[in-house]
DNA sequence: TAAATAGTGGACAATTTTATCCAATATAAA
DNA sequence: TTTATATTGGATAAAATTGTCCACTATTTA
């Protein structure tokens, strides 16, 4: 469904902002124990959030990850699928033609369609917020 | 969503079957010339669907690629998907973590499995036959 | 200002996926 | 039985993704 690095990408955004709630900043090695992730692999795609101005970085001692709340408030799934992943959840056709075609459709196109368009709106409808507000309160989990 | 070899496996699954309705057998080249694919890597992926009584294959002279009645009636995408893919659909955790678990789910847990048991059941319920006549009326395109 | 801390950026390595090549096998027809 | 044809299987190769290492920059605090 979504690359390792978007996966990563997004456990580390509920964990951020969680954190942010909790009025804390995270260093890397925070977030790649909280996920399980590889740490330098993790700091790429955390490099990739923040200049897409989906996180925010301070470097230097007392320094770390972090979501302000305009961040908290607007950041959806889909932000981060599109920072990463690109928009290939959006035009891409389900059976690798070039792009997904409506005049000259491949023949799963309608169920593909169905499919990825709710995923899309669950995409773009479900915030990065709510998410870290139940996983702070410990419904979910970011690794097992 | 699939991986390069799932999706052309549908769409060699699919021309092959179309095929077949016309009482033709084809061959290796046929395939990866109606759907343009490598030939080699096609091969593979063939071979993986006939040891999956997904199609027949008949080596020498008149030989080629084929699906029998049998097959026509009872193959779904379902069928191609997991013999190539694996079950990842239906056990993998969207965000990654070792297998879906709704007992220590992941933050998007919920909103992910309404989502794949949707796909689910559109990959167990679209044969390839149908498909088939689809784009033996020139409804549909195995390439572009 | 010096030292310690934390993210950044670039090069590089490992792994997985995708793709190619070729000899071997099976089969049909001449 | 020979020849031609078509799939099979194994060994490689190329490309993409995932993961690592390290020197550098910025920043805080002593
Ligand atoms: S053309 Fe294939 S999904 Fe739309
Ligand atoms: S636990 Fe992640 S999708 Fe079910």
């Amino acid at each position: 469904m979504f690359s390792k690095a978007c996966e990563y990408g997004i456990r580390a955004s509920i964990f951020i902002a969680e954190q942010s709630l909790l009025d804390r900043k995270v260093s890397l090695k925070d977030v790649a124990e909280a996920i399980d992730s590889p740490a330098a692999y993790t700091s790429k795609i955390l490099q990739k959030l923040s200049r897409n101005n989906i996180i925010n970085s301070d470097k230097g001692p007392t320094g770390g990850f972090s979501m302000g709340k305009k961040e908290l408030e607007k950041v959806k799934l889909s932000s981060i699928v599109f920072a990463i992943d690109g928009e290939s959840i959006y035009n891409g056709c389900g059976l690798g033609l070039k792009k997904c075609n409506e005049k000259m459709p491949c023949p799963v196109h309608n169920q593909f369609k169905m499919i990825r368009d709710e995923l899309k709106k669950m995409l773009e409808t479900t915030t990065v917020l709510s998410l870290a507000v139940d996983y702070e309160k410990g419904f979910s989990f970011l690794k097992r």
